[in-house]
DNA sequence: ATGGATGCAAAAGTTTTGCAAAGAA
DNA sequence: TTCTTTGCAAAACTTTTGCATCCAT
């Protein structure tokens, strides 16, 4: 565990809701300019393999990490002020568990993003 | 309704299931190789908003398009062999009912691309 | 001629890769 | 030394945009 890949594990950590790489990029920056996107990308993917980060996709299709060992849950994302709302597994867990069971498929997708308008946007 | 637009609709359906961008392009350009990738990348975006089409991102963060009309269902892909098994709407609307009334939100993702592996994979 | 559609090239955004230098074991 | 990590630059991939041209009204 290098400072670089310690730095990028805090940051990730700090943010703590969905992270995107530029994101953590520019925050390392702040911290240590010298560390390179390059760096960022490439710890990212290490820390996902380590299993200390988790990643997702959102509905737009940007790549997000959150650090790994929370509760699982899912995340509503307001499309319009970026609100970000986290829900617990259980309701999820169901839906997918009836659906395994339908289509004999293993769901992999054990983390989720939906887009939505939150609460305040809908007024 | 130019020819070019009709090419880009017409391959989308003959697709059927999830149409990537470059797929819809590659198979546009067997049959007019002049139709620019940019044409097709437009198009696509129109026939979305007129609602011929609809767009969803899958888990690996791809774009994939799809015949409009048909019943709300949703996709089971699979990451090994790519197989796309589609689900219907009911038990996903029942999880996503739930979901907006405990949460508030107005949930937009209407169409869904889960990951996993189908039953051949698992073996 | 007016306005939209197209082809083209170029840019933009994001992520990956090859390589050489630096560092640790 | 040997293996890993880093910084760098460049490539790769996907998508968007500006602009001139073309086509159909």
């Amino acid at each position: 565990m290098t400072p670089q890949r310690q730095m990028v594990l805090d940051v990730v950590c700090e943010i703590g809701d969905h992270a995107r790489p530029e994101q953590i990029y520019e925050l390392v920056q702040q911290k240590s300019p010298a560390v390179h996107r390059a760096t960022v990308y490439r710890t990212l993917k290490l820390l996902c393999e380590l299993g200390l980060v988790t990643d997702t996709t959102t509905a737009e299709g940007h790549m997000v990490y959150e650090i790994a060992g929370k509760q699982p849950h899912h995340h509503l994302v307001c499309r319009c002020c970026g609100a970000d709302l986290e829900f617990p597994d259980e309701d999820y867990r169901a839906f997918v568990d009836k659906l395994e069971e339908k289509s004999g498929f293993r769901i992999e997708a054990t983390h989720i993003t939906l887009s939505g308008l939150c609460p305040d946007c809908q007024k």
